[in-house]
DNA sequence: ATAGAGCTTCCAGTCGCTGGAAGGTCAAGG
DNA sequence: CCTTGACCTTCCAGCGACTGGAAGCTCTAT
């Protein structure tokens, strides 16, 4: 199987295979007499493993420690279950912030017009207090 | 001022503001004889104007027409106005796309044990489908 | 005189790809 | 046999928005 092949039946582009394959996430493949890039099965389940870990949002190196879990079958299910905690931890506080920001923007939007004259209250929010400093 | 006076009094980090000249977001200040940045009080306004732009999320380009905008005294409120709703609307999106993601991992954790034994549902659920396709 | 803080420029790295250039290879059709 | 087009290869650059560091100059205080 060749590159453009892996990409279609794992879902991840060819591109971004040689780019995990500069990284070291996955293993160089055998070459055939061409130079072509040689996969097999096992390339497919492992770039097919990567790309739903990535859809999850798992960072690029937390992949790699999930990796290393898959496929070590001694593993424990509580690594794997910290990983992910500490994953949902970092998503929750990033919803808090958008959150917040959506809170503040929103009240903004809802006291401006938006219409044709000058007067806008978000610019104004934006504004620093103009307090009298000395010069 | 110099550029140190300007960072404490904006909060924008020295090496942001140097940045922030390089992208033509600010204008080059004048220089003094030992060529140190030199900075009036209008740059303390229009770097807190940046900084609270980007801390309610505005990307750096929406940042320029948001500046833009602030200066031009005939500015209409409503083109002000459609730039903060876009942003709702990405801050929107991103939120649905990260609840998604919490509640899917959310499960997944609820499933797995989390002991020192390897069977967990996270690795499963990251791992292909293995239908027997023919070799 | 010297130490330390503050300033200058320029280059590189972050994260995870993605685009493009320049070129080699392969199968099908005229 | 030749050409076309789809593959494949490598390497370099760019995205956003900084941030860190090196090397070197300037200022202030002791």
């Amino acid at each position: 199987m060749n590159i453009g092949t892996l990409a279609k039946r794992s879902g991840v582009p060819a591109k971004t295979i040689r780019y995990y394959e500069s990284v070291d996430l996955i293993e160089s493949p055998a070459r055939s007499e061409n130079g072509y890039r040689v996969y097999d099965e096992e390339a497919v389940r492992t770039l097919s493993f990567i790309r739903k870990s990535r859809e999850l949002g798992f960072p690029l190196e937390e992949v790699r420690s999930l990796l290393g879990l898959w496929q070590n079958k001694q593993r424990s299910s509580g690594e794997v279950r910290a990983l992910a905690q500490s994953r949902i931890q970092d998503i929750d506080s990033r919803i808090n912030e958008l959150q917040r920001l959506r809170d503040e923007l929103g009240h903004l939007v809802h006291a401006c017009h938006g219409d044709h004259r000058p007067e806008c209250p978000i610019l104004e929010a934006l504004e620093p207090h103009t307090e009298r400093t000395s010069k």
